[in-house]
DNA sequence: TGAAACCGCAACCGAATGGTTGCACTCTGG
DNA sequence: CCAGAGTGCAACCATTCGGTTGCGGTTTCA
């Protein structure tokens, strides 16, 4: 909320450059699974969350850990077990930045349509 | 358009998988910079996206190539030169699928907040 | 017409990535 | 108490990634 619209031409919306490992950390099949999945609202344990994928339980657990990373995922020790939750707040800011490059495209758009109709 | 609000609670959002390789494309920050500047609106060429980086002007076309196999970005030619534009799509299917997420997050959490009061 | 802009192709390089295997550790329950 | 479920740690491997350098091909324009 302390961002003017932008006068000069060159200020285009460089907020967007800090989500970017957040982009990353989704970039992954395996991993945007992990989170659509732990998105479900329950939160699972490594074993729970491998059975299903071909892969190993060990490239699971190296993909949580990049999401863990990126802020999208917690984890919670529950006796032996280690559950797994999703954390919304790195996904509302890649949300934020994807907003962001909209509107500035939709803004674009208008100008050059206005620019046209005169 | 044609989901059921998932009477199985198994049955996630996994259209969200297909998205995977945009938010990879994403998920660099030169190329979050690329996308960001030519969403903009003014279409540029390759040395003209290259000044004011570090890098080479060939890195900065494998950026863009990694950005057009995305789809977020087209290239024109005309001339001796080549112009890159900013296309919407894709990135309008990104926030669809953040959107999915956040949704089934918000959905899970009613859900709970309902169960824990009765 | 010829130098300079603008660009593509290809080879090469170090580091990160996605994945596996093997082994040791820690709780749990009958 | 001890077998087994659930994990963690570390080494190892092939591939991809981000980046550079070198060189050759076109279009422009003075």
């Amino acid at each position: 909320m302390s961002m003017q619209p932008s006068a000069s031409p060159g200020a285009v919306a460089m907020d967007s450059q800090g989500s970017a490992p957040i982009f990353a950390a989704l970039g992954d099949p395996t991993r945007l699974r992990l989170v659509t999945v732990l998105g479900a609202g329950r939160a699972m344990s490594i074993t729970e969350l491998t059975s299903g994928t071909e892969i190993t339980r060990q490239a699971v657990t190296k993909h949580l850990q990049v999401l863990a990373a990126a802020g999208l995922v917690r984890d919670v020790k529950a006796g032996r077990e280690r559950l797994w939750e999703f954390e919304p707040a790195p996904l509302e800011e890649a949300r934020h930045s994807l907003d962001l490059i909209a509107q500035q495209w939709d803004h674009a758009l208008n100008k050059l349509k206005i620019a046209v109709e005169s």
